[in-house]
RNA sequence: GGGCGGUUCGUAUAGCGGCAAUUACUCCAGACUGUAAAUCUGGCGGCCAUCGGCCUUCGGGGGUUCGAGUCCCUCACCGCCCA
């Protein structure tokens, strides 16, 4: 059977209706991951998660070598024998901590604080900030990891550039990442036969910042090597995060590079509007905290058609306004929060610290992900994608 | 009856002659994009406002002083100890 198949492409745009084959089973493609870092999606079990249509999860490499450390998710089986979750899982390389744990501390007003990671040739050196301990992730080392978590779909290390970056700074995080894809690839031929996960595919991440170029360049090297699909990486931070109009041009002039029959994943993105729109520029799956950690946050998305076009609104449960509206969080929606309790009730939960509050707005939120995927698909396949689409413009 | 301590922004506190006045919590609002995030940031006497300005505040009343939440007198209330 084939990795990825395309069951239909939109008329329209280059959306396509599709399915991943993975060692765990098939992924439904457009796809949202939620995701679960340290080999849990906050709050929620795995029952739950498949309750509201989850198919595939991302975990991250570098927090799960941290703790509990990979050797031990090894021995118990597999990460998906050690969290319960039999289906698809991916996981990212501890690439994205390449530039967020640097991001902190250069945005700390604190000087003592000390450095968290280091790039070198050979990987980065991270400050573990759990203990203190000096550790280097190569990328040959998170190929290992990923190998003994035995995940489906694993990564390559890549330096993540933050935008805006000049030049000479894209082009050389460019060199060391292709340099990095080469590497891992090397030590995944290596050592994938006796994972405990044989069937593990492996993505390359396209990098090159704002630049067609080295987007293209990227593509290219990738291709030589060969990857089983492809991450496109550096789109959901920095400059881009408050101007999504750059991810889209960066999207809309690196697809026309890729191999149709490859699944592309948007690393880390993001807002409903910012996955369909990248939907119609060919992307397949999508990974993003925004639902998750929102709902810790007392942020939730309901659906509603209001004149000015947009297809959801975001509602702060905190919000006073709040404290005596007894109608459900979305009367649209059917998860067990919104069948079950009202804003006030919400309100009083997320007021009092209580774990349930957290619990339910996570549910809720993932659900409204879940299912705007689900309506992605459907208008693909029914060839509505256009109209539904409109609705986020 | 005697001695001592206290009364400050919703609560709890700091303040020992220059203060619209500390800190914590609460409260109000904002942020969050491959999760160092159930986190972080801001506001929290009033009225204008660009820097800033003006007004009214620290149990009540009176006094000393250029200036009092801070010192003195007095009253009220609360607490502890001795009878």
């Amino acid at each position: 059977m084939d990795f990825f198949q395309i069951l239909k492409n939109d008329i329209n745009s280059k959306a396509r209706l599709g399915i991943i084959n993975t060692a765990h089973g098939p992924v439904k493609t457009p796809a949202f991951l939620p995701i679960g870092t340290r080999g849990s999606v906050k709050a929620v079990t795995s029952e739950e998660l498949r309750f509201w249509g989850a198919e595939m999860i991302l975990a991250n490499t570098y927090h799960l070598w941290m703790r509990p450390g990979d050797a031990l998710i090894n021995k118990a089986g597999g990460l998906h024998k050690f969290m319960g979750w039999d289906g698809p899982i991916f996981t990212d390389s501890g690439g994205y901590q390449v530039y967020s744990l640097g991001e902190k501390i250069t945005e700390s007003t604190s000087e003592r604080k000390p450095t968290l990671k280091k790039i070198t040739e050979k990987g980065v050196e991270f400050r573990n900030e759990l203990d203190g301990a000096l550790h280097v992730l190569s990328p040959e080392e998170s190929i290992q990891i990923q190998s003994n978590l035995g995940s489906d779909i694993a990564v390559v290390l890549d330096d993540v550039p933050g935008l805006p970056a000049t030049k000479t700074r894209l082009e050389s995080s460019l060199e060391l990442t292709l340099k990095w894809a080469e590497r891992a690839k090397k030590q995944f031929e290596k050592i994938t036969p006796e994972s405990v996960n044989p069937g593990q595919k492996l993505f390359g991440v396209v990098q090159g910042g704002d630049r067609e170029y080295l987007r293209k360049k990227s593509v290219r090297a990738l291709q030589k090597i060969g990857f089983d699909g492809y991450g496109i990486g550096g789109l959901a931070i920095g400059a881009v995060a408050d101007d999504p109009e750059i991810m889209y041009r960066v999207i809309d002039f690196t697809v026309p590079y890729l191999e149709d029959d490859k699944p592309r994943h948007l690393l880390g993105v993001g807002y409903p509007e910012q996955i369909i729109k990248s939907i119609a520029l060919g992307m397949d799956t999508f990974d993003c905290v925004i639902p998750t950690r929102n709902a810790r946050h007392g942020e939730l998305f309901i659906n509603q058609k209001n004149g000015n076009g947009a297809g959801y609104a975001a509602l702060k449960i905190l919000n006073k306004q709040y404290a005596e509206d007894f109608t459900p969080i979305d009367n649209t929606c059917s998860c067990y929060g919104c069948r079950h309790h009202n804003r006030a009730y919400l309100r009083h939960l997320f007021m009092s610290g209580e774990p349930l509050g957290i619990r339910l707005a996570t549910m809720h939120n993932l659900r409204f992900y879940l299912d705007f995927m689900e309506k992605v698909r459907r208008s693909i396949e029914f060839e509505s994608f256009s109209e539904l689409l409109a609705l986020y413009q």
